[in-house]
DNA sequence: CCTACCGATCGGTAGG
DNA sequence: CCTACCGATCGGTAGG
């Protein structure tokens, strides 16, 4: 019943203290990021996330403060995680919107990951919650980087009459987060939505040739 | 500071006692309507819950046996209310994407509405929580219903060639309610997203010609 | 990293 | 509808 999913600790032991305590961080987030997408930040407890790391919350509280610091630190960490996987490649137009439907089939494969950001979200929503700004930066930014994608994609002639990057932008946006909901209520059903190919197909509206070469 | 919007209380006194109890109850609903909205079921406290109703939280048990049978009850008079609003047109293809249209600018004047969807919707994500068979029930007919106003729309011959009802049905769904979760993170921001106008213009890139006449 | 503790808060019940 | 209480749990601190 532990939250690590991706912390390697077979083979050889960390080579000194300081490695010891990275791992156990590790731990921690990647537990506090399991339990932050079952019940929320609010109703997430310190105590839960050390039980499930097999210490106590006290003991927790030796490597992140306080509950908030916890949480900014799970935030920043799939921020480097996920620039560490597309953001160095940063492509142009369509290229762009192809990358981006394989970035939710390679979500579709880790649910921690979709449950997170879609509970968080939705919680962030209240003005005084703490992730409220963080959340409310990464649309402006999220949006403003489709946009430059659909504008490319226009300039290249790939856009179909009548559609503007500026409004469909956001659009595209809330199809991403929409289909995350229906997945993750689908998940014990017989047909579970198809999240990629739910966005081609509405990428594919947008544009003059299907996307999927 | 009451939660309280819409319970008619000028003017005359209830005239019977079952006036009052009834009077009371609507008072807790839309209370706690608003409180789940803010904090989510699990956050929100049945204390906080009655003190804004000026009782005590034993008080607010008498009318409502647990929290679970409080939450049972926002959801019903939310079908209640939108069932007598909106289930009794029951328009055909395009005319109803058009009605949908109008539903979400209804609900763009009324926060409490979109706060109390949006943000239970992805709590109840969670396979063990006491409203995840609600909201997985009502995305199976939310769907279906979508798929048929876009299968009349296609007899009618106003749904673009290569467009799939049932491939594009979850992608509307799933633009509304992307798009709740913007305009809720925008809500304090200078230029808050325009959800009617976002959505038209998705389900304009579904359509022959263009939905507003 | 631990035990032990703080004051606050939780849903629900007893009894009236 | 109330006061008073139940056992459980919360984030954080003291002190080691």
């Amino acid at each position: 019943m532990s939250g690590v999913t991706s912390t390697p600790t077979a083979g050889q032991e960390p080579p000194r203290g300081y490695a010891k305590g990275r791992l156990r961080r590790e731990e921690i987030l990647d537990t506090a990021r399991a339990l932050f997408g079952e019940v929320g930040y609010r109703s997430a407890s310190l105590r839960e996330i050390a039980a499930r790391c097999g210490i106590s919350h006290p003991g927790l509280l030796h490597h992140f403060p306080t509950k908030e610091a916890l949480l900014e630190a799970v935030l920043q960490r799939r921020d480097a995680v996920s620039e560490e996987r597309f953001g160095v490649v940063r492509a142009r137009g369509t290229e762009a919107l192809r990358a981006l439907v394989e970035i939710v089939a390679a979500n579709a494969a880790e649910p921690g990951e979709v449950e997170l950001y879609c509970v968080l979200s939705a919680e962030a929503t209240a003005p005084d919650h703490p992730a409220h700004q963080y959340f409310a930066d990464r649309y402006v930014v999220t949006r403003a980087n489709l946009e430059r994608s659909l504008r490319e994609a226009a300039e290249d002639g790939h856009l179909r009459g009548g559609v503007d990057p500026a409004v469909h932008a956001p659009v595209v946006v809330a199809v991403m987060d929409g289909l995350q909901v229906q997945w993750l209520l689908d998940r014990d059903g017989s047909t579970p939505t198809d999240m990629p190919a739910a966005l081609r197909a509405h990428l594919d509206t947008l544009l003059t040739h299907p996307l999927q070469p």
